[in-house]
RNA sequence: GCCCCCAUCGUCUAGGCAGGCCCAGGACACCGGUCUUUCAAGCCGGCGACGCGGGUUCGAAUCCCGCUGGGGGCACCA
């Protein structure tokens, strides 16, 4: 059996979608599975949408997350290039192939011309379908239409067609499609550029693709492109069509639901293999009773068989959750990891300046340790750490509660003995603590509660003593005495 | 308007192809409790679903039909 291929064609007309790079998974998954190679191709054919710098983008995001292709951009391969744009001469060959059979003809209709046809039949509440106009046209009139300046685009024939076109689909099973609902198609621009389900076709043929799986956007296309395989005389390969990713509306998902480019995660402290294991999650669960997988469990575990029809909603939620699992973690693994996820998103704060030396990313590395259990993405640690980096900013409510009048002369005290302990450590900043409270007969937690406001501006946060370890002495007792101050004027 | 797809807790899903093991299991979220200097994490517990109607069958979440609801597509975009 010939060696699975399946591949993914973005068009470089965005950032990775959350959508796009799950639907690669996928085909990675599938390629991987079975031992073969994964493609990716640059749909760039539509030159006014597609910039070189969305496709680099894309490239980085899949790189970021982890997959990567055994052909394509910037890694060739033997069935290149991977670049729409540098195969014109591949199209131009098979479209002048298709035309001199009769297979495709040129329509000399403008687009207006057909703009004007649909609207007609959408105000007559019929189907929007070509009226085949130019379908006849003998040599002479087309000459007169060139003669006239009309520049053709070039048709594929396929209303001839008499039975359906049967779709075996390998997560959806069979899907029929009746002939008449099919009109002949625009496969070439009349500037020449070929259009996508020409293009994807001549190019899945090329390389020699065994498996395209894509979205269920795409299935209405399939039964056109079916046409398409049987005029240039090849075997379809086999198809897959996913369901589409929705937002809590249920429509498809889109800019509107918030963040759908793979690089916002990536910004906002995402781990990738957190993703890519919730992808997993996403009309399929590899095993009933299990959430987590690693990529070899994944990739031993998948069947497009398995696959749901229905689509998920993207649940935001349980990503951040899974999230913070890996997170966790990472925490015995990899602290410095983390500890550079963090620094990323601290620097787009502008809580840490873009270049950190040795002595900020020693502190910083100190301060991530104690906060490292509670982060679910690397942006938590702006919840629960900002203070480290700045002036305090009290909360109001936080600052109300417990910067009372009766804890001032404690927040007072417990500077005091502060200042004057050394060395400034984690057990001694809780016996200070203790001590003080002991001698005004007062409890523990009337004095834990005020300091955390203190130093943090907030209820929550890392442990007490271990976070006024960090911060150091002379910060602490700033803070503590500032506290005090406004504490004894409540 | 036409074509196509889909349908289990609020959400992601297991189960459906081989009907009884499912008065439906797990996870996220939510709500209690526990631990605790706060929060988070952990642990214990709770809430919560087979869209509706017909069939087939001794028996249906599972098979069939209809309905309803949702989604996608109908470009010289991909």
């Amino acid at each position: 059996m010939d060696s699975v291929r399946t591949r993914f064609a973005p068009s470089p007309t965005g950032y990775l979608h959350i959508g796009g790079a799950w639907t690669a998974f996928f085909n990675w998954l599938h390629s991987r599975h079975y031992g073969g190679r994964f493609v990716l191709r640059v749909e760039d054919t539509d030159r006014s949408r597609s910039t070189e710098q969305y496709e680099a983008a894309i490239l980085e995001d899949f790189r970021w997350l982890g997959i990567l292709w055994d052909e394509g951009p910037e890694v060739g391969g033997p069935y290149g290039p991977y670049r729409q744009t540098e195969r014109s001469e591949l199209y131009a060959r098979y479209a002048g192939e298709l035309e001199e059979r009769g297979a495709a003809y040129p329509c000399f209709c403008s687009p207006e011309e057909l703009e004007e046809e649909r609207r007609r039949a959408s105000a007559e509440r019929r189907p929007h379908r070509y009226s085949g106009r130019c379908r006849s046209l003998s040599p002479p009139e087309r000459e007169r239409m060139e003669a006239e300046g009309r520049r053709a685009s070039l048709r594929l024939r396929v209303t001839d067609l008499a039975e359906p076109i049967v779709v075996s689909d390998l997560v959806r099973g069979s899907v029929v499609f009746e002939p008449e609902h099919l009109d002949d198609y625009i496969i070439v621009r009349s500037d020449g550029t070929p259009l996508y389900n020409f293009a994807n076709v001549v190019d899945d043929h090329l390389m020699g693709i065994t498996h395209v799986i894509r979205a269920s956007e795409h299935l209405p296309n399939t039964p056109k492109q079916f046409v398409m395989y049987r005029a240039l005389g090849w075997t379809p390969p086999a198809v897959a069509h996913l369901p589409m990713i929705l937002g809590a509306d249920r429509k498809k998902l889109s800019k509107r639901h918030g963040d759908t480019a793979v690089r916002e995660y990536r910004v906002q402290g995402f781990l990738p293999e957190a993703i890519l294991n919730f992808f997993a999650l996403m009309a399929w669960h590899p095993e009933a009773e299990k959430e987590i997988y690693s990529l070899d469990e994944l990739v031993a575990a998948f069947a497009l068989e398995e696959v749901g029809r229905a689509s998920p909603v993207f649940d935001f939620e349980k990503l951040t959750w899974l999230n913070g699992v890996y997170m966790r973690r990472l925490i015995g693994a990899d602290i410095d990891r983390v500890v550079g996820i963090c620094a990323g998103v601290l620097q787009r704060e502008g809580l840490l300046p873009g270049d950190v030396d040795a002595e900020q990313r020693a502190y910083l590395k100190r301060v991530v340790t104690i906060v490292a259990e509670r982060l679910r993405t690397g942006r938590d640690i702006v919840a629960y750490g900002d203070f480290f980096f700045r002036d305090v900013v009290f909360e109001e409510a936080a600052a109300a509660k417990h910067l009372t009048r009766q804890s001032a002369p404690l927040l007072e005290a417990y500077a005091g003995a502060l200042s004057a302990l050394d060395p400034f450590e984690r057990v001694g900043i809780e016996a200070a603590l203790r001590g003080v409270c002991a001698r005004s007969g007062a409890e523990a937690r009337a004095l834990i509660h005020p300091a955390r406001v203190a130093l943090t501006g907030r209820t929550i946060g890392p442990g007490l003593f271990e976070l006024c370890e960090v911060l150091g002495r002379e910060r602490s007792v700033d803070r503590l005495r500032r506290a005090a101050l406004i504490a004894s004027r409540a």
